[in-house]
DNA sequence: ACAACTTGTGAACGACTGTACACACAAGCT
DNA sequence: AGCTTGTGTGTACAGTCGTTCACAAGTTGT
């Protein structure tokens, strides 16, 4: 599969922008040729990783929100979570990552589209528990938001160290829960308006 | 100037991680071989941006030291200068953002660094200032990473928009004042222990 | 059974790549 | 004056690149 063989490279440390037919085709153990009878570019490739990795996250959601049940543990579980997707999808991730600065505009809003959404429904779920009910629909949305962004940088700290080091992982996911701890008491004495 | 000439392609929508030795020297005008004479390889010329890119970030700070007088505007002056500064050095801006995600780790460890060492330089004036002096130093610590990242992040989004859109601009200059408002006032209630 | 379609193959093209080498010119030092 | 050092030049080579084309094998629908 052409799609596994680009990731498998940008798991190997290489960028996606720097990738090229023939070392996909390659890697997938297929002739050049053979690319172009399924995508017609690289930024086609591109963007058919972006929709995929939609798939992954809608996967993660639906997992967070069967698991987060008590709100005293919705952080510290929900941080863990992902860090478990992120382990395990390593490499759709590490794509992620690359493509919120990488060189296709359409990939980079792809991905910006795919946070926006994800933001949008952790915004509904916090509604739908009951939690910062004193927020506007609009100071809700921006809390969302600034909690996804916070996490999405997280994933940039996943990545840049081995995925066998433990001690650094469970850094990693402290400091998140305290940054999102943080942002919620704000959230919390905040005042709409 | 090879570097200025990396920048300039950069700045032009290219990937760091896509460009070539023959590129680059295309563009600075200067024959292929001309490379050799100042950096090692690709790796190196990158690493000599890292080093350019302190530069920069360090005049910044200087500047917001210089401006920031008065706690109330705190905020809203610190992240105009911000938003200032990477419109007048985009194309460093637009290498540091694709270099977080980069394919040369010691390029994206570089990056970290300034990225840390602005986050630490925050901590000690607020610290100053005598704001969130309730915070323990590793609160304190914590908290200035988090601004950092949330600035960085904002830096994406200043990028993927067209360097005149005045109006784009204002949003994200609002969303990221009202981001760190929000991390503020978690801090201010924020019991360290 | 036959046609239409999908996927993969192999050869070929012109253009571009990184890098090596020998050489030229200028500046600075002694 | 002569020597070293730094920078730029021109030529060259072997390898890779994206893309084209005509052709084969397998699957599907009728």
């Amino acid at each position: 599969m052409l799609m596994e063989a680009a990731l498998t490279l940008v798991g190997r440390g290489r960028h996606f922008a720097s990738l090229g037919i023939r070392e996909i085709t390659r890697q997938a153990e297929v002739v050049p040729t053979s690319f172009y009878r399924h995508f017609r570019s690289m930024d086609d490739l591109g963007l058919t990783l972006v929709d995929e990795l939609g798939v992954v996250l809608r996967g993660m959601m639906r997992e967070t929100r069967a698991n987060v049940i008590h709100a005293d543990k919705l952080m510290d579980e929900s941080v863990a979570i992902f860090v478990n997707h992120v382990q395990s999808n390593r490499n759709f991730f590490t794509f992620m990552a690359q493509g919120l600065a990488g060189e296709s505009q359409a990939i980079q809003q792809g991905i910006r589209n795919e946070m926006q959404f994800f933001a949008r429904e952790l915004a509904n779920d916090l509604s739908n528990l009951g939690l910062l009910s004193h927020l506007s629909d609009g100071d809700l949305d921006m809390t969302s938001e600034l909690v996804v962004r916070t996490v999405a940088f997280s994933l940039t700290d996943i990545l840049s160290i081995s995925a066998e080091d433990e001690e650094e992982l469970t850094r990693i996911r402290r400091q998140t829960t305290r940054f999102l701890r943080m942002i919620f008491i704000g959230a919390d004495h905040w005042q709409s308006g």
